[in-house]
DNA sequence: AGGATTTATATAAATACTTATATAAATTGT
DNA sequence: ACAATTTATATAAGTATTTATATAAATCCT
């Protein structure tokens, strides 16, 4: 029940299910995720309990654009879920499950590799939530000057900037520690790539 | 269906059902999290496609436990997996969108309370795996006398530390700018509770 | 002896999510 | 004109996950 949660909160500001979609699948944001088939039937639901109030608008090009926007009713929704407080301790992250599980592979080179490709998905993440930072310092100067939405919206941008640099960094030090033990075992690899 | 790459890491070592709903629970590893009415079907399915072997024991109490473990058709579909690398970018992060949506609350002493809320989670999970990680120091004394799924174990359980502990310090640092938003707004509140 | 608790497996029903596919309107390139 | 692409909504089928409930055996408490 929580893309709806999600939804009541991304539609403070009038939005279309295939915007909506497009900014999981873009936006620097990157709490969630859902597919459109999954949005435009919520979407649906959500309006019959009351929580979105639809209108119906012009498209560029395409069908006609189906706008929602959050309810009184739908903002007291997301104020309740919003003071229920976080729910950790429910994660499934696969990627902490493969580095669990990574010994099986019994070859510290293909380790390495893996551990490369979770650091340049994780640079790119950053290098993303950078520029985001760069425009929010750019429009407003005084990041004390923000306003308490903006405010929040930069706090969940710093998250995701201090946890993703925080994994770059066990990365380097995981690669550094592989690399050791890989020299221990294949000693003076001559003409080994490496990038 | 990646709680069948998960378990086929887990039943490295035979267990049961109940005994992998508990570690999902309470283990400190922490990376995935299924109800055992997730568990118990997938492992039967798992063994009728020959991923698993089951084998009866009695129980101290109860009925007769179902061990499970990986057969090795089971750990081709595991390294598969492993090699095929992480999946990122899809992760549904309740607290971040809790964080980004905060300011609707309209009350900055609600956000700090919620802040405060998940600090004490995450420091939670980081004095757990302080405590393996010591166990894993006292146990095998040299880190680099480590076998390679030790290795890795070791390597998950420090991304956990590095990652819960970067929100922590983001955690302070957000407090800190809530309660200098919060003197601006709310001049001298004496007898305010300051948990 | 009876009730509460822990260990252990199991299933049904409901909800959430993914994958695949269809349709329609407008634009852009050939 | 026609094919490809982008915008836009929609639904069906399959898989994953959660919530609720049932059952059984052993122990522990009163």
């Amino acid at each position: 029940m929580s893309l709806e949660h999600i939804l009541l909160g991304m539609l403070r500001a009038p939005s279309t299910g295939y915007d909506l979609g497009k900014q999981f699948a873009e936006a620097p944001a990157h709490f969630w995720f859902a597919e459109r088939s999954q949005i435009y039937p919520m979407l649906k639901r959500m309006e019959s309990q009351g929580l979105l109030r639809r209108s119906d608008a012009p498209s560029e090009r395409g069908p006609r654009r189906q706008v929602y926007e959050t309810t009184e009713v739908g903002r007291e929704a997301l104020r309740d879920w919003l003071r229920g407080g976080p729910k950790i301790g429910r994660e499934r992250l696969g990627y902490v499950a493969q580095t669990f599980f990574l010994g099986e592979l019994g070859d510290l080179r293909e380790s390495r590799r893996i551990i490369k490709q979770m650091r340049s998905e994780w640079a790119q993440k950053v290098a993303r939530l950078e520029l985001a930072e760069l425009q929010t310092s750019e429009e407003h100067g005084d990041l004390a000057q923000l306003d308490a939405n903006d405010f929040h919206h930069y706090a969940a941008l710093r998250m995701g900037l201090s946890t993703h640099r925080a994994r770059i960094a066990w990365c380097d030090e995981t690669i550094k520690q592989l690399d050791e033990r890989i020299a221990a075992i294949h000693p003076e690899p001559v003409g080994e790539e490496q990038r």
